[in-house]
DNA sequence: CGAGTTTGACCCGCGC
DNA sequence: GCGCGGGTCAAACTCG
């Protein structure tokens, strides 16, 4: 179901089932003739030594991979703890403003406009020039509609969760009045599936679980395997990532061929 | 060709 | 009952 990048990460690198000196060329002639046996010895030495480039090539690429992944965790901490302050901090200016205006009457009508149970209401900071209105929270949605409302002139655009067709929640994509920088995402209803992002976590949990067991004693750690494989399958779903990424590595390789 | 997006039409609830 | 506005549907369209 899961889709996989096989990015041949650990083909080159020699291990226990392959170990590099085992590599050898066989030929159905004798090995009587010597500028064969040095061709030969030529163009081992010569696999051994591309094999040996190619898997510090490879162990270079999983060093920056590990990098943009710890990057891209520190930052996703840090806009989700900006997004909370912001979602704190505009209910608090409602309330102000509605305390103001309406001093006698009740809290009713502000109460309606606060999430009620199962709609939840998220401020997501975008670039201003923006006008997909796309926002990336780990779930896959299907867009169903758009429209322009009265409050409103820029277009509210509704989705569906298409990661599974049973999943009832539906969300709310629209910019905000007072600041274009800023769009507001209403959900609506309740996952009843995990999100890709989840989905990673889960299987490294699994992952560290398993590590724990003595049978881990007698299969050596693959840790590191399926982190790659499972940030891999994530990291490459988003386009953005991708291309930076593959910036971020032809920048690298540039600056270690000008040594 | 299939999956996703766009967009006009339609439905439905609400206030007058 | 009527009109308005938000939400949804579905055919047409786009894109990979």
């Amino acid at each position: 179901m899961v889709a996989t990048l096989d990015l041949n990460l650990s083909l080159f690198c020699p291990t226990d089932d392959t170990p590099v000196n085992e590599v050898t060329f066989k030929h159905d002639d004798d090995y009587d003739n010597d500028e064969d046996h040095s061709f030969e010895k030529e163009a081992d030495d010569h696999s051994v030594g591309e094999l040996s480039r190619i898997s510090k090539e490879n162990m270079e690429l999983k060093e920056t991979l590990s990098v943009a992944w710890d990057m891209y965790n520190s930052l996703n901490a840090h806009v989700k703890k900006l997004m909370q302050d912001k979602e704190v901090l505009e209910l608090g200016t409602k309330k102000r403003k509605f305390d103001e205006t309406v001093q006698q009457s009740s809290w009713k009508r502000l109460d309606d406009e606060l999430p009620r149970s199962g709609t939840k209401i998220v401020y997501v900071p975008i670039d201003p020039s923006d006008k997909s209105l796309v926002v990336k929270d780990g779930y896959q949605w299907r867009k169903y509609g758009q429209k322009v409302t009265r409050d409103n002139p820029s277009p509210r655009a509704y989705y569906k969760c298409a990661f599974a067709p049973t999943c009832p929640v539906k969300k709310k994509v629209q910019r905000s009045m007072e600041d274009d920088g800023v769009v507001v995402v209403t959900y609506d209803g309740e996952h009843n599936h995990r999100s890709t992002m989840q989905e990673v976590t889960y299987a490294l949990a699994q992952e560290s679980e398993v590590s724990n067991t003595s049978e881990r004693m007698f299969n050596p750690p693959k840790l590191d395997e399926v982190l790659v494989e499972q940030m891999a399958t994530y990291l490459s779903k988003d386009p953005n990532f991708t291309s930076e990424l593959a910036a971020a590595i032809s920048s690298k390789i540039l600056e270690v061929e000008t040594f």
